[in-house]
This record gives C-alpha cells, sequence and structure tokens, in this order.
DNA sequence: CTTATTTACGAAAACGTTTTCGCACAAGCA
DNA sequence: TGCTTGTGCGAAAACGTTTTCGTAAATAAG
C-alpha cells in the first residue's frame, strides 16, 4: 500500500482535484452530499494528506524548531515539556537540535532552519555563543525567533528569561546569612549572560557587605577537567565555606567531589544551586535551590513565537518577560550548632 | 529579504533551472567553470534549497520521528541524546512527539506519520498501549518503526531493549542476598512489557526460594494517587522490607514517602530501582540502581532504523538486539549490623 | 420571459525542487 | 568526408497540494 493522494481518490470519485481538496477542508463551494461522499471513501482509504505538498504550496510548514544546548538537563527537558504542551495544542510540529554547547554547531543549525522547514525557532543559545549573526539572518528571513533562559544580549527580539540578576543576590546574601565568609561561585561560561547575571548579582551581595574577594571559577565544560578542578578548590589550604552552582550539572560534581574528600555539608560547606533537580529533596543533604519555572518559561517562549507566526503584525522586540525563580531553602545551607 | 530559487539564480546567471540544479549537486554534466560561478553566487545569495520541494520530488523526508511517552525522565533524555547522535551524523532532522502514555495519542502521532512526513519512527509505547494496529499500519505504507526500550510483543520489526526478565531476577536476588523477606515490586502498568518482564524475573526468584506472597503494586500514572498508594503501604502493619521500583519515578516517590514517615533506608526498608538517575550515588542514602544502557539503546535503534531506511532490502523483522543493564550496588540495599 | 444571482464544480497555475530526455556542437575515428 | 561518441546544457514533466478564476446550470428578481 502507497500513499494515497488526492489524485486517486478524484479518479475513485468521478470528481476533480480541486473538488476533493476543497470538499475535505470543509469548503462551502461544495454541496453537502458530495463532500459526505468524499470524507467517506478519503476516511476508507485513510487518506493522510501529504504535508510537504501543502508547505510548498502556502508557504508555511506548521513546524518549529527547538535549539538547545543539551538535552539531558533537567531544566532543558521541563522547558521541552512546556514547549510541547502548547505545540500540541495548535498542531504544530517540533524538531529539536543541539548545539552541544557549540556556537559553530549552533550557526549551522539556524542556517538550515532558514530554508522554509520551519515557522519558527526557540533558542537557548550555547555557551560561546557570543554575536547575534546568525539569529539575524533568520530574522531577514522573516522568521520569528525567541530565545528562551539562555538569551543573547542585544538581541532585537523576544526573550523569557528569569531573574538572574535577583537570583544571584539571593543566593549570596542567603549563604552570607548563613554565617559563611568565604563564597564561591561556580559559573559554566565568562560570556553566557545568564550566567553573567548570576554572577552580576553574587558580586553585587558581596559589595554591599564590603568582601574585597570574589571568587569566580569557571568550567570548562569538560566533565573530567571540571572535577579536578573542583576537588582542587575544595581541598586547597584555604577552601570555600560556600558555593553556588551555577547549573546543574556542576552541584552534581560538587555533591560527588565532596562525597570523595569527605567534607561534610552542611558543616564544613553550605551549597546553593541553580537546578529543577526533581531529586533535590532527596539529596544527602536536600540541596538548597534556585528552582526555575522551566515548564513555564517553555510554554511561555511557544506561546510568544505562536503569536509571532501568527500575527504578522505583531512586534516581537521588546516583548522579555521575566518569570521569577524561587529559592527553596533545604539542609545544604543549614546553619549546623558546633 | 525573501527565500531565494533555483529560479532566481537561473536568471542571474542566464542559465536553466535544470542547470543550476545539477551545478549545486556536483553533477558531472556540467563544466567545472559553470560549477564555479553557480557555486560563489548561490553562497553570496546564502542559497538554501527549499527542503519541501526536493522532498516532495523525491518522496524522502530526511526525517525521523521519535515517538515516547514522556520527556521529562532521565531514561528517556539519554536515549534522545543517543538517538540525535546518529542522527546529526547522518544529517537527519528528529521531531519529538510526546504520548503522554496515551494509546489514543499514540495513534494520533503515529496517523501522521503515515503522511510522508518522516521517513522512520522510533518508537517507546505508551503503557496503555496493548495492540499493533497502528504501528502495522505505518509499515504497510513502507515506514520502518524500531522499537526501543518500551517495545510491542508480537510485532514484526526491530527491537532495542534491555534484559528485563534478568535484572528482575537479579534486583530480586540482590534484596534477598541482603536478608529482605517482605519483597515488594513496585510496577507502573499491568500490560506494559518492560513491566511485566521485570516482573516475572522478581516472581522467579521469588518462586525459587519458595516465596508464596508476590506483593506487586501498578501505580496509576497519576502522581498523587501514586503516593498515596506508596504512603498507605508503608505505614500498614506489615510493611515491605524490600522494595522493586519499576521505573525512576517511583524510586523517587518512595523516597519522599520514607523521609515522610521517617522510614531509615536501609535500616527498615531497602530499595532498589531501575533507573539512570545521575544523582542515585548522592541520594540519602545513596540508591543501589539497575541501570540501562539509555544512550546506548537509543544510538543503536537509530542505527537500525538508518539502516531500514536506506537499504530497502533490509528486513527489520527478527532484529531483536538485548543491550545489557547492569546493577550497581550502593547504600539502599547495604546490610546494617543491629 | 429576460436578466441577475447563486450554487457547485473543474481547469489550471503555482509552490521549488529533481530528473529524464533531447539537442547542438565538438572531438575522435576510419 | 561520414560516422560515432562525448560534452554541456535546456525543456519539461513530475511530486501532491491549494487557490484563483471561469462557467454551466439552477434559482431568484424584475
Amino acid at each position: 500500500m502507497t500513499q494515497v493522494t488526492l489524485q486517486q481518490l478524484a479518479k475513485e470519485l468521478n470528481l476533480s482535484i480541486a473538488t476533493i481538496s476543497k470538499a475535505l477542508r470543509d469548503s462551502h463551494e461544495i454541496s453537502v452530499s458530495t463532500k459526505k461522499r468524499v470524507f467517506d471513501r478519503a476516511r476508507e482509504l485513510n487518506f493522510t494528506p501529504n504535508p510537504y505538498a501543502g508547505s510548498l504550496r502556502k508557504k508555511k510548514s506548521r513546524t518549529i524548531a527547538v535549539v538547545l544546548p543539551e538535552v539531558a538537563d533537567n531544566f532543558f527537558t521541563l522547558a521541552i515539556k512546556g514547549i510541547q504542551s502548547v505545540a500540541e495544542k495548535k498542531a504544530y510540529h517540533v524538531l529539536i537540535y543541539l548545539s552541544h554547547e557549540s556556537y559553530i554547531h549552533e550557526q549551522h543549525i539556524l542556517q538550515n532552519c532558514r530554508s522554509g522547514r520551519v515557522d519558527g525557532v526557540l533558542l537557548s543559545i550555547s555557551s560561546e555563543t557570543r554575536e547575534a549573526g546568525h539569529v539575524e539572518l533568520l530574522q531577514a528571513h522573516n522568521i520569528p525567533v525567541v530565545f528562551f533562559d539562555r538569551a543573547l544580549e542585544g538581541s532585537r527580539t523576544a526573550k523569557i528569561v528569569t531573574n538572574d540578576v535577583e537570583m544571584g543576590y539571593m543566593a549570596a546574601r542567603h549563604l552570607l546569612s548563613k554565617k559563611c565568609s568565604r563564597l564561591c561561585f561556580f559559573s559554566l561560561s565568562e560570556s553566557l549572560p545568564i550566567c553573567k547575571k548570576r554572577e552580576l548579582g553574587f558580586k553585587n551581595a558581596l559589595a554591599e557587605e564590603g568582601f574585597p574577594e570574589q571568587a569566580v571559577y569557571y568550567c570548562t565544560g569538560d566533565e573530567e577537567k571540571d572535577y579536578q578542578l573542583i576537588l582542587e578548590l575544595l581541598s586547597s589550604s584555604r577552601p570555600p565555606d560556600g558555593i553556588i552552582a551555577c547549573v546543574e550539572r556542576i552541584a552534581i560534581q560538587v555533591y560527588l567531589a565532596c562525597q570523595q574528600l569527605q567534607i561534610r555539608i552542611p558543616n564544613q560547606l553550605k551549597m546553593v544551586a541553580f537546578s529543577t533537580l526533581e531529586t533535590a529533596p532527596i539529596l544527602d543533604p536536600p540541596l538548597t535551590t534556585i528552582t526555575q519555572p522551566a515548564f513555564e518559561i517553555g510554554k511561555a517562549a511557544a506561546e510568544l513565537l505562536f503569536k509571532g507566526i501568527e500575527k504578522t503584525n505583531f512586534n516581537l522586540e521588546n516583548n522579555t518577560v521575566v518569570l521569577p525563580s524561587i529559592l527553596i531553602e533545604r539542609a545544604s545551607t543549614k546553619v549546623v550548632s558546633v
């Protein structure tokens, strides 16, 4: 059995292709009786219209692309879920692309998106991305782009982000309020806006309290090296007593390092992590987290993108939405009486 | 700026559309000099061929669909990563669809896949799925299907699975060797093959040792109800002293319930879970897991699917690959001296 | 009974490719 | 010179839709 087409239906029913097409779309031009004939036969033959033929003609693909640096990450999977929830309602299809934290990869992916394959793009940039050229080219092709979470600064389109500066500040103040005096911020990238912002909040809090030294460490992306870096720091002569992990992955590595070095949390070291880990409450010890509204960020981004796709006069620029994160205090930052 | 087409290139260069097309595909029919002219101009104009026009003509979409019940799950995200790793090499595009554990949803998704939108489908069935009608229809349309992890029994196509019966057996034996005497198996579904198999292994182990009672509980899918079910069981007069969690989600819920009920693991209750949780080693206590080769399963499934797509004479049937899981022993099943 | 209007349908162009075939011209061979 | 072979390109069909426009018959309006 091969694909059944309008042509075949037309031949079978002694009607023209145009009539079949219109009948299936329930056009008023076609009489009720013929519509019924067509519907019935189409159902019998399990007719499923070729989407690409339609896309070609209508210049609409009913497909969006989601471009993200990594999929094995709780934040991104929740965001995908949020995106899917609205794509399903709109009957859109979702292509997933991974940049693997590489700018080159990201460029190629966006380049491909310019072909008419997708009607819009949801983008969370790689940690290497510093320029907006590739997204501007996309926009020049009239393909709307919405950033989610990891947005590019100075790019003229919508962004759905969370209150990173504020939460970086809160994380630091939280640790300070728990009597930490040697804070350390573990970042992913020097350039990535979300990291920079969280770091900025961290620094602001320290500056307020007159702390001169601001220990910020940047991970390399290489899991093994990052782990070594953490081990070295924690076993140095003057280790931190409070750590902020900018992303989930780092939090897990710090926990593992503490396990290996037999450093007790929260006694010797307190920790708060930017993370949506669902296992945070059952870790040893339960981890204080800055939890982002991941699902909602994905959902809001998709909703905005569809507005941009459906209403041609809708201007995505200046549509920055900030969905607040929350600090959930758990045992990893508990004050322990000595 | 709008989409640039072969037509425009042809006009600019005073060549025919056919020549442009062939030149870009580096055909031997075209002279080296013209090819260069075409290449250069195409690059200048940032020509990106419309994929749907090509798909329509060639009846190939270079796109596959991945259909899975849930995305917020470590196993599935790792599997997606494995799938992507081979799709990227083959320059294929990946559409993601979620069935939300619903058979109806799954049916609609597969129905849509028959339209020519995709060249092949990777499927991990919903917990409600019991019949293969929808996948047979797909195959009848010459669209190859490969199951991964959650395969449908009696379906005539390739499956990439893990050794579920064996690991169910090992999980039970492991708990028995740790002096547990009241085992309990928490399953997701009575019909889902992977659950049935794990359960079978569990029962086999118990039968071997002459245990008459075989406590198996089925979760409803409703998180809240499941949690209540677990709470009731654990606070009953005769609670289990060893639990096997068939899926990751249940394991987390049991940990949370134990936290609430102040049940100490492994002292009062030991536990092993089928899971690829990367936080398993830092849970309280570290969780003994049956860890599936999630990435490899996704990768192998994709590789097999591409064989089915590319070689028309390749028969996917009877291509069942079993990638073994491993039991990683951690503190949640440690024997504690009283 | 003529003239407008409506109803129900078909012809054909269009979307942007790929591919088959044909053709003109040049080059090689006897 | 006549014949074959090869080279480089173009015309046109095809993929399966959607949509515009035209038109014949039926109905309504005058």
